[in-house]
DNA sequence: CCACTTGTGAAAATCCTGTGTCCGTGACCG
DNA sequence: CGGTCACGGACACAGGATTTTCACAAGTGG
């Protein structure tokens, strides 16, 4: 069986350390296992750490003096997804489960070995994937065949030529297996950070993505609206629209056997090779 | 500044551990919250730890001896969404990244305060629950299937097509498992903020879901009136009504359980129960 | 019978999503 | 270095869908 969960590849970390002994070490560690890493000296903007793409964050709250809370509390709300180690000196019980509830996955005491921090982050990164559909594995709706390992959908054989976050909304909504997601809950695991309201991103990018679907399987329906709630991926057969007859005749009172034909339709994960 | 994401609510947790004092002091400190828990002296099947349907384990590995990695694995292994965290006396670098490596959430090394492990615990709860769906099971009553995971509610394998707010007072309404609900509190947890004095929307948002529950189950009463209080949820056979009077006097009053199974709680939320 | 509550139907006010367009950025190329 | 292009993101608008509000009718309890 096996025994231990990999984290899927290599993290980008962010380091907010001083400690220019202990980064040292930890930087050298880090480029022997491929990590990308980036060592800051000070709190950066939280639009800064947005848009570094991070895969986990290490900090040293020690660094941010008295605005540490606060600062933790900022990055913890524009990013929720983010995996938070902090590593710090002496500290007391209530100092570490105020961190902790703020936001904070793992609380680390220095001196710390740095394998122990990588260890630890792995471990807070491993539960954030998890929910997502094991990468690799390729999920088969219809005539769609979306490869996490090739960031690209196909129909028929053909690629349906899909961009990165293209890719990364249509990947999400199908491993959800029939589920409904909301705005939210879409923005903040494609995006990596919270939705400003207002924002329309979802939405224009689920219409550039029923364009390129359409085009390239036009008999059938992946995504659907729900209204005030979201979207759900699902294949449904729509190449014979009745549209003249029964259509009308139901129109009044039974709105919903507009999609009557057992729908529960979920996509099936296959081995991927 | 606030929101610190708070754990959706008390957890069931197991805690595998001989240590009495700190266990005592560990389990005042749950009881106080209102956690549910179970201490084990001794590693139990991982059959029964998945029968308990735990929402964290808490373990000190020096319980089980030298077999305490090939425990930890088989746990991981079977139960891959668990949160666990270990909790032990002194250990090495290597012991700790080992077992965080195996899949242990975190590591504390006793002495350790009770808070502090808690709030490790919901540390590392939190991060479960946001990759995990997040959506409750299904709860079923008379001819109605109300899945959150839909957002939509089904009677007899068809949508009955309701609107968000419509979804939302049903599953509260079912969710609250025969209570007679008032129409502040309706208001008040649906809505999200307090109902204005003379309010009626809660009575229009009923009356749109009896209309669309009758037409979708049409033998079957789901949401009772309770004169100068509230809504109640119940599911009542209503097909045949023996016009004379019995019968009447009986669907007015009787308690009318035709639930889904027994269950004196809420019908059936995902861990909790 | 009176004072209150709740059920109804429809109009009015809001909110939500689909769509088209525009703009800044960064990669690529001549 | 300037021009082009693909992309991601920001708006604005329009057509619907949903939610609120209102005025009354109907029902309940004392």
């Amino acid at each position: 069986m096996t025994d231990v969960t990999p984290v899927a590849g290599p993290l980008r970390l962010a380091i907010i350390d001083t400690d220019s002994g202990f980064v040292q070490v930890l930087t050298n560690r880090l480029d022997r296992l491929g990590w990308e890493h980036r060592v800051l000296s000070s709190g950066v903007g939280v639009d800064r750490l947005v848009a570094m793409r991070l895969g986990a964050l290490v900090i040293d709250v020690a660094v941010l003096g008295p605005q540490a809370w606060d600062y933790l509390a900022r990055v913890t709300a524009a990013l929720p997804a983010l995996p938070i180690v902090v590593c710090t000196g002496q500290s007391t019980v209530a100092q570490r489960v105020r961190g902790l509830r703020l936001g904070a996955d793992d609380w680390l005491t220095k001196p710390c070995h740095p394998e122990e921090l990588i260890a630890r982050v792995e471990a807070v990164s491993r539960r954030r994937r998890q929910g997502d559909a094991e990468a690799g594995e390729a999920i088969t709706a219809g005539e769609l065949e979306i490869r996490p390992d090739q960031f690209q959908a196909f129909a028929n054989g053909r690629s349906v030529d899909l961009t990165r976050r293209e890719f990364e909304l249509i990947a999400l909504l199908a491993s959800a297996a029939g589920r409904v997601l909301e705005r939210e809950e879409i923005y903040q695991r494609v995006w990596g950070y919270t939705m400003a309201h207002g924002d329309r991103s979802v939405d224009v990018f689920v219409r550039k993505l029923r364009a390129k679907l359409t085009n390239a399987s036009p008999d059938w329906e992946y995504i659907h609206t729900h209204f005030g709630v979201g979207y759900r991926f699902a294949a449904v057969w729509a190449g014979e629209v009745a549209d003249s007859s029964d259509a009308a005749v139901v129109s009044a009172h039974a709105p919903a056997v507009t999609q009557a034909p057992a729908e529960p339709l979920v996509p099936s994960v296959s081995p991927a090779r």
